[in-house]
Parts: C-alpha cells; sequence; structure tokens
RNA sequence: GGACGGGUAGCUCAGUUGGUCAGAGCGCCUCCCUUACAAGGAGGAGGCCGUGGGUUCGAGUCCCACCCCGUCCA
C-alpha cells in the first residue's frame, strides 16, 4: 500500500464517482432475485421501494437529498440483509411547473403558446424536458442512490400513458369521474383551475366595505350589507338575509338594485347566512363564491360570470368591462360613493386564497370541471390505515391523514394546461346535445389574441359551429385557443384510444378534450405503473405491493392518500405497507429555506465541499422521524470529520497487520481490551437492529457513530498498540480483533456512508487476504464478499455469559484512566513524564494484567514501573487515585487539593449510599421489578466499596 | 376555531416501552503536532429537562391545566 493510495484524509471527491460507477457496472443496484432473470424464484419476498418522482425539469434541493439518504440506507440495509431489493427511480412531468419554465422562455422570445399552438409547444417542452430532464437523475446519483437505472420511469412515458388512460376510463364507467359545473380555485395568470390543496390562504390588511343595496320600489329603504370584494357586486343575483333576523324579515321577497348595474334582484331567506358578520344581510354572487353557488343552486338563482380567464371585468359588469380586478374595484367603489351608496369603510384583516405555486390571488369561479367522486376511494383509503394494512411512521401522522379523508371533497382533476395527459375524452359535433341543439353549438374557443380573420375581423370567441360556417374548424386552429369551453349540455365520448369516428352518429367531426389531468393523478399510479400495470407484468406480480413509501409529511394529502385510494381502487391492494414521512429540511435557524431570504444550502456545494457521506449522515442522524431539521454546513462538517475518523480507523488497522504474525501458536488468550471489545460490539448490533426495526434509524446511526469513535478509536485502538507490539500471539489476536469489528463498523456504518465505507472495506479486504490469504481467523463467514454493498448484514451472537463482567471491569479500568488524567492535567504535570504506580485491585489482578502495557500506555504511566497488586500498602510520597475498590498510588507527593477532592467525593458517595439505603427500606424493594432492585444493590454495594477505600486513603 | 409538533447546556438538537437519561455536535477555557487521524488527542466549565398540579416506589419520559413558538386543517 502506498501513501498515495492512502492519503492521511478520504479523497471523497475521487472516491465518490468512481466507487458509483463501480457499482452500477457490476449489477448491484439491481433486484439479486430478478423476475427478468432465467434463475428467478417468485417464492422469496422483495423489499421495494418507488423513489418520489422529483419534478423532470427540477433540480437537486435538500428535500431530494433526505429522501434519497433514507431510501437509500433502507435499500442497502436490505440488500445486505440479503433480502431481494428494488427501488425503482424516475421523474415527473410536473404540468404547471414545467409549463411555467417553458412559457417564460417563451416570452423572452416575445411569444406565447397561443403563437405556436397546442402541438408546437409540446414540443417545445419535450425539447426542454431532453436538455434538462437529465439534470436531476444525474444529481440523485450523486447522493449514491442505488436504484435500478434500467428501470427508471417517467410518468408520459407511453406505458404509464396508458395506465393513465386506463385509470381514467375505468373511473369514467363506474361513474367516479363527472364533468360538473360548480365554483373552482381558478388562477389568472397560471390560467388554469386548481384542486383545493393546491391553494393556500394568507392573511392580509384588506377591508370591509359597508354600502346599501336599495329597494327597487324606490322607497329609499335599503338594506346594508358588507364585503371584502366590491367588484363581485356587479355578479350578485340575490340578497340573503337568516330567516330569524329581526332586522331583516320584513325584506324578504321584495326586491334590490345592483348599484351601478340597476338590475333587480330578489332578498331571499337562508340559514346559512352569518348573522354576526358585518351586517348581517349577505350578498349573493353564485359565479364567485362557493358557499354563494350552493345558496344559489338551492334557491335557483341564476350565475353571473363577472371575469374573464385573466381576471379581468367581463360584458356582464357592464361600463366595468375590460379592467382588472382591482382597478375595477376602485372604480366602482368611487362609483358608488358619488351615487351616493357607500356607508363606510373599516379595516379588517382576512384571509385570501392565493396559488400555492407563485402566490398570486385565486379567484374562486363557476366553471365546468372534470371531478372525481372522492368518498367512495376515501372510504377505503381510511380502512386500509384503520385495520393496520397500512403503517404510517410516525404514527401521529395517521391521525392528519383520517382527518383529511374524513372531510375530503371531490377532486378537480382537470387542468387548462397544454403538457400532460390530455383528458381521453372526445366531443361528437354532430350529435344533438341534452337540449336537442347540435353539440357543435356548445363547444366554444376562447382566442388570445384574437384570431386575425382575411375580412380585417379579429375573433375573440366563437362556437365550433360558428368556426366551421367560418371554414375555420380546422385542428390547427382550434388547438391555438387559449380556452375551450363546453357545456354540460354536451355528451363526451371517453375512451382508451381516440375514436376516428363518433360511435353514436358515425361522424368523423370530433373534438378532443382541450384539457389535461392534475399532475397528481399520474403520480397516484406511481407504484404501479411503474412496474407495468395494467399489464400483468412479471415485474409487477412479483414487485408489488412495494414495500416502504418514503417521502416528506407535507405531501401526505397530495401524494400518499391519492395514492393508497388509486392503488386500492386499481389494483384492489395496498400499494406499500409502510408510510415513512420525514420532516423538512430548514436552515440552522429553523427557518423555511427559500431564495428570497437568500438561506438555501445547494446539496450539491455540500457534496463538493464535504462529501456525500458528511451530507447524509447529518440528514439521517439529525433529527427525529418525522420532524423537521434544523441543518447547518457546522453539522455537515463535523460529520465529514467523522468519515475522516472512520478512514483513520482504517489506516491504523491496515498498518497493524504488518505488525501480527500470520499463523497463531495457541489458541486466542484474549485480553479484557479484547473481550470488551468484543461484547460492546455484539450489544451494538443488538441495539442497531432492534432500532431499525422500529425505523429509529437515526438513533442506530448514533450509537455506530459513538462505538466506532469513542470506544473502538478512543480506547481499543489505543489498547491495541502495545498488544501489537507485543508480536508473537498477542498481536496475532489483537489484528484478528481489530479486523473483525472494523469489518462490522463499516459494515453497519455503510447505508449511512456508502462510499468511505465502500473504499476502506475495499482496502481491508485486499490488505488481509495479502497478508493473511484464505486464514479462518481472518476471513469473514462465508468468504469475503466482493464489495461492501452486497456484504452480508452483521449478526449479533447470543450473549456468552462472561459479557457483563468484562464490559464493567473495562469500564472501572476507564474511569480510574480518567481520574489520573484529571489529576495529571490538574497538577500539570508534563505529557512527557510517565509516572510510576502501584495500582491494587484485589481479584481483579489477572484481567488488569492483560491490559498491563495498554493501561500505562493511555493513563501515561512507566510501564517498567506499574505494579498490579492484590493488596499493599501505600508506597511513601505516594498519591492515591481511587476507582470503586481499587487504589492507584501514583509516586508523586501527595497533593492537599487531590484529598480536597476525595473528600467531596466521599461525601457524594456517602449521600449515594444514603439514598440507596433509604430507596431500598422503602416500597421501591417490593414494588419496582426485581432487575432493578438488584440493580440498585450492586450500586450500593459499589459505593460501600469505594467509600471504604476513599476513608483509608483519607485516614 | 380544531388538530398536531416543539419549548432539555451559550447555539442546534437527541433522549426508543417511565427505573445510570441528564446526553451529542458546535461554541467556550487549559494543555498536547505522542509514527491512524490537528478534519486530531487529553482534561474542564456549563442545564432545578417551559410553568403549575396529578398518577407512581420512581417522571424530560404518563395524565390535566396554563404560557410561549411553529405547522397543518377549517
Amino acid at each position: 500500500m502506498t501513501a498515495q493510495d492512502f492519503p492521511k484524509t478520504f479523497d471523497f471527491r475521487q472516491e465518490e464517482t468512481r466507487l458509483y460507477q463501480t457499482w452500477e457496472q457490476k449489477g448491484y443496484f439491481k433486484p439479486a432475485n430478478d423476475p427478468r432473470n432465467p434463475d428467478f424464484d417468485p417464492s422469496i419476498p422483495p423489499f421495494v421501494i418507488s423513489m418520489p418522482p422529483p419534478n423532470v425539469t427540477g433540480e437537486l434541493h435538500l428535500g431530494h437529498a433526505m429522501m434519497v439518504a433514507l431510501e437509500d440506507m433502507m435499500i442497502r440495509q436490505k440488500r445486505m440483509e440479503g433480502v431481494p431489493t428494488l427501488w425503482v427511480p424516475g421523474t415527473d412531468h410536473a404540468g404547471i411547473a414545467t409549463q411555467l419554465m417553458v412559457e417564460r422562455a417563451l416570452a423572452e422570445e416575445g411569444k406565447t403558446r397561443y403563437d405556436l399552438g397546442r402541438q408546437a409547444f409540446e414540443e417545445r417542452v419535450w425539447a426542454w424536458k431532453r436538455k434538462y430532464g437529465g439534470i436531476i437523475t444525474t444529481q440523485i446519483r450523486r447522493l449514491g442512490a442505488s436504484c435500478d437505472w434500467d428501470r427508471e420511469k417517467f410518468t408520459l412515458d407511453p406505458d404509464l400513458y396508458r395506465a393513465v388512460m386506463e385509470a381514467f376510463v375505468r373511473l369514467w364507467d363506474k361513474g367516479l369521474i363527472y364533468r360538473g359545473y360548480r365554483v373552482i380555485n381558478w388562477s389568472p395568470g397560471l390560467q388554469t383551475a386548481v384542486s383545493d390543496l393546491e391553494v393556500e390562504y394568507k392573511e392580509v390588511e384588506g377591508r370591509l366595505y359597508y354600502f346599501k343595496y336599495q329597494l327597487a320600489d324606490g322607497s329609499g329603504d335599503f338594506i346594508p350589507v358588507a364585503t371584502t370584494r366590491p367588484e363581485t357586486i356587479l355578479g350578485d343575483t340575490a340578497v340573503a338575509v337568516h330567516p330569524d333576523d329581526e332586522r331583516y324579515r320584513r325584506y324578504v321577497g321584495r326586491e334590490v338594485v345592483v348599484p351601478m348595474l340597476g338590475r333587480t334582484i330578489p332578498v331571499i331567506a337562508d340559514e346559512r347566512v352569518d348573522r354576526e358578520f358585518g351586517t348581517g344581510a349577505l350578498k349573493i354572487t353564485p359565479g364567485h363564491d362557493p358557499l354563494d353557488f350552493e345558496i344559489g343552486q338551492d334557491h335557483g338563482l341564476p350565475v353571473r360570470i363577472v371575469m374573464d380567464e385573466r381576471g379581468y371585468m367581463n360584458e356582464e359588469a357592464g361600463p366595468y368591462a375590460g379592467l382588472d380586478r382591482f382597478e375595477a374595484r376602485r372604480k366602482l367603489w368611487d362609483d358608488m360613493r358619488a351615487a351616493g351608496l357607500v356607508l363606510k369603510e373599516e379595516p379588517y384583516t382576512h384571509r385570501i386564497p392565493v396559488a400555492q405555486r407563485g402566490g398570486e390571488p385565486i379567484e374562486p369561479m363557476a366553471s365546468v370541471q372534470w371531478f372525481v367522486r372522492i368518498q367512495p376511494l376515501a372510504e377505503r383509503a381510511l380502512q386500509a390505515v384503520r385495520e393496520g394494512r397500512i403503517r404510517i411512521v410516525p404514527e401521529r401522522f395517521a391521525k392528519v391523514y383520517y382527518h383529511w379523508l374524513e372531510n375530503i371533497r371531490d377532486w378537480t382533476i382537470s387542468r387548462q394546461l397544454w403538457w400532460g395527459h390530455r383528458i381521453p375524452a372526445w366531443y361528437c359535433m354532430d350529435c344533438p346535445a341534452k337540449d336537442g341543439r347540435r353539440q357543435a353549438e356548445h363547444v366554444r374557443f376562447i382566442f388570445n389574441p384574437p384570431l386575425s380573420l382575411d375580412d380585417g375581423q379579429h375573433l375573440a370567441m366563437a362556437t365550433y359551429a360558428e368556426l366551421e360556417a367560418r371554414g375555420l374548424a380546422r385542428p390547427e386552429i382550434l388547438e391555438k385557443a387559449a380556452h375551450m369551453k363546453v357545456d354540460l349540455q354536451v355528451r363526451p365520448i371517453v375512451a382508451r384510444e381516440a375514436p376516428e369516428r363518433c360511435p353514436v352518429c358515425g361522424s368523423p367531426r370530433l373534438v378532443q378534450e382541450a384539457d389535461v389531468l392534475d399532475t397528481w393523478f399520474s403520480s397516484g399510479l406511481w407504484p404501479f405503473s411503474t412496474l407495468g400495470w395494467p399489464e400483468d407484468t412479471p415485474d409487477y406480480r412479483y414487485f408489488y405491493p412495494t414495500t416502504v413509501m418514503e417521502t416528506g409529511y407535507d405531501i401526505l394529502f397530495f401524494w400518499v392518500a391519492r395514492m393508497i385510494m388509486m392503488g386500492l381502487e386499481f389494483t384492489d391492494r395496498e400499494p406499500f405497507r409502510v408510510v415513512y414521512l420525514h420532516g423538512l429540511v430548514r436552515d440552522e435557524k429553523g427557518e423555511k429555506m427559500s431564495k428570497t431570504k437568500g438561506n438555501v444550502i445547494d446539496p450539491l456545494e455540500v457534496i463538493a465541499q464535504y462529501g456525500t457521506d458528511a451530507l447524509r449522515f447529518t440528514l439521517l442522524v439529525g433529527g427525529a422521524p418525522g420532524n423537521d431539521i434544523n441543518l447547518s454546513m457546522k453539522k455537515i462538517a463535523a460529520n465529514r470529520n467523522f468519515a475522516n475518523k472512520v478512514w483513520n480507523m482504517g489506516r491504523f488497522v491496515l498498518r497493524a497487520l504488518d505488525k501480527a504474525p500470520t499463523q497463531a501458536q495457541a489458541p486466542a488468550d484474549w485480553t479484557l481490551a479484547d473481550s470488551w471489545i468484543w461484547a460492546r460490539l455484539q450489544d451494538l448490533i443488538r441495539q442497531v437492529n432492534a432500532l431499525n426495526e422500529r425505523y429509529l434509524f437515526g438513533e442506530a446511526g448514533k450509537l455506530i457513530y459513538e462505538f466506532a469513535w469513542k470506544e473502538f478509536a478512543d480506547w481499543y485502538l489505543e489498547m491495541a498498540k502495545p498488544q501489537l507490539a507485543a508480536g508473537g500471539d498477542r498481536a496475532y489476536y489483537t489484528a484478528q480483533a481489530l479486523v473483525k469489528v472494523l469489518d462490522a463498523i463499516l459494515r453497519l456504518l455503510h447505508p449511512y456512508t456508502p462510499f468511505v465505507t465502500e473504499a476502506l472495506w475495499g482496502h481491508l479486504k485486499a490488505a488481509v487476504q495479502a497478508r493473511f490469504g484464505d486464514n479462518p481467523d481472518f476471513t469473514p463467514e462465508g468468504g469475503w464478499p466482493d464489495m461492501l454493498i452486497v456484504a452480508p448484514w452483521p449478526r449479533s451472537r447470543p450473549p456468552e455469559g462472561w459479557e457483563d463482567a468484562k464490559v464493567a471491569l473495562f469500564q472501572r479500568l476507564q474511569a480510574l484512566v480518567r481520574a489520573i488524567r484529571n489529576y495529571r492535567a490538574e497538577q500539570g504535570i508534563e505529557p512527557k513524564t510517565k509516572l510510576a504506580a502501584l495500582l491494587v485491585a484485589g481479584d481483579d489482578v489477572p484481567a488488569l494484567a492483560s491490559v498491563h502495557a495498554g493501561l500505562a500506555l493511555v493513563a501515561r504511566l512507566d510501564p517498567n514501573r506499574l505494579r498490579i497488586v492484590a493488596q499493599g500498602d501505600a508506597p511513601p510520597q505516594a498519591t492515591a487515585i481511587v476507582a470503586g475498590p481499587w487504589v492507584a498510588y501514583l509516586e508523586v507527593p501527595r497533593d492537599p487539593a487531590l484529598l480536597a477532592r476525595m473528600q467531596k467525593r466521599l461525601a457524594k458517595v456517602e449521600a449515594e449510599i444514603r439514598r440507596l439505603e433509604a430507596l431500598l427500606a422503602g416500597p421501591f424493594a417490593e414494588k419496582a421489578p426485581p432487575s432493578v432492585v438488584a440493580r440498585a444493590r450492586d450500586q450500593l454495594a459499589r459505593y460501600r466499596e469505594e467509600a471504604v477505600t476513599l476513608r483509608r486513603q483519607l485516614a
């Protein structure tokens, strides 16, 4: 081994890429048991994760890093356990986000998507996807993701497209998808409907506007009404009051006049009116408010839409047509003031709906959309979790899940976008609509900018019938329409494949629905569509249902709940058994990372600076399941140091090998240190496995960290130095212990920090084989695997009975050494000075004798002048250091400060003795479990021993 | 308004079914470049585990109330 091979620090920059490529080339990311291989055995249960698909044109952020770290950790662990593992990667087309990016790029050329038309625009997006779509998966590789890239999927892949069509048609056939007219959330900026989930509520300082609704009888009497959105007055079709409200009862059934427009509308009574709010009289705008829409439906009120898709007032708004919604608000209010209709305005803090993406105010607007009737699906999804067929980790999120599903509303799945799965519905232009007219008269197209006609006219809106009359009903023209509006009168033809002719009348004049599906509709199918569904493929048969769905708690509703609903609906099985939810990654102050705040940590920069292992370890161990984690570069640097520490343990062990003979002369005679580290390792393996079972990966990681650094490196390696120097069998068995323990540490750590462990393990394997060949003392059970990534996971051996006593002895030795070091530090004794000492240790002499030189080294004693005896008197001019029943007499003068400290210690020990005596004399002795009582008795005995020793020294 | 999470050392956080749980990292003080590692080693200071009750032989750990902070839902 040359120094270049083995530098003082782990060269992650060079090693990470190389190791990743090696793993992938050797096929280790593929399932060990693969239905695509001839020796496939379908009876072995696999462990499967579908990777939550990132946005195909997105960039890696820490949320992805967290996702990859956790999933890769689980996958690597299971792989090492010998379970066939499959981790399916993929990306999502992210309708709105991706379309926005491309539209932004077009805007720089001064174009809109309408200029291009739908087909050309889609081609642009695909080109964009080809250009940027590989970035995110490359970045995921940097994180060490051991997923099967041969099975990578994209939500718009042909097979996944088929899955979406299949799902849509099945739901339609069951009556679970319908077209409906109701108030939905309209985003004027994005020009599409969005679902309830995509709307957030922001608190703003607004105003509450009070005004007069004058009676139509010209009496001058009026009903006072308050609103936060005056412009919607233009769409009012009633004023409602509570039926029991004495103030207004007399007005019910009369008519009032809409300000500035002069329309008359009725006053109605409805119990849903909140008498406490505003004036207690409510203006009803069914076109622009969900509650008003419901009330309007019940009272048979007309719906008036006063705004267009861009948020500008339309012709319904009379004189305000053409104004932006906020301008209209101001102008209308001014006009009303001039007309004497204004009562007052007051400041009012309220919550307005804003788009989750972009943050612009959402307009509730009545429109025809496609919906999923969700209750029947939700019911099964609830049962699956309630009955434990799906487990949510951490458990508390189950409550959130229940609450959401119990109060769920129908899901708006249509989006007025051009990027996504176009709804497989066609409208026949020649069939009669429900009202008997030709359907072509019920299908309208809106052009923005308006179509320029040959005769110099401009056409902003036209029905298909009108376009046909002008000879414009051609696909390339229709597909430039900004919006297509199809009345509910029209009957859609829903089919998996595009029909050529109307199945009813045989007409070839079919127009496909312009809307696409919500991206989450396709992601809802992800766990099974990626495995081949609806085809009964070998992958689907073997790998579905998947095992764990790991993702952020922020998309529990968006995605997880929908996957469960759709999985149960289409496959009749739970799509996964466990939902593991991780928290958000925040900055070191706990603030959400955002570009505007400038506190974003870029995972790629972290990796470049500190390595992937450091980032992964920090994410995995830094927090608790489901809790947000505050990340800082300091923490990552600390874990980079840990990776380097592990690397250096390896350097030590590898150099140690050459100091040991290649054969032993006699059976092993383990030292106290050997026994201790072995027992501690077994205990560690047991604890780690127990924690992993419970998804407490962070705790498990912490234990491994503590063991590797604080026990193996800080103590065992030191104790091993003189054992190696002793040569012979002592060195031989010490080398064996070093190799075995380091090997186990690397295996346990590999899922957390795959790179440094794989690199080091490769060196370890090569060095051990070079020196010891196939000597069974140095060969792992079952031989050396090819690489660590496929090395068997450590299994603990059952305790043999001697462990606790050895561990206790070594821990006492540690206490003694610490006491000596502490004394030396306080006395300012030079590190170079090696003291002589007499250690009086009773029955423990043989055990201590086995670590004579090691003890001398760590306590900075002179090994030649360290005597360990069962009994003996204090030498003259000696300082006593007490550790339990042991006394170490250091050959330096007695120090008054030390005596004082011993007094203090004695006081504490005596207090403990009194406490324990009282405890054991009380009800504790009977009520506490025997093991706990026994531990207290042991403790008491130890304190008594120590007290005796201390008193003797102080006498 | 409802639900959930958090309030533990100067900072950021762990603490698993109540019984060495009062911890880690960073920061701070003292010393040390000892041939694995100065990205390191040794020693040290620092906390009545938000407040008040309760359950228990025993409570950061369970129950109740309250006070702050945060998130989600209405």
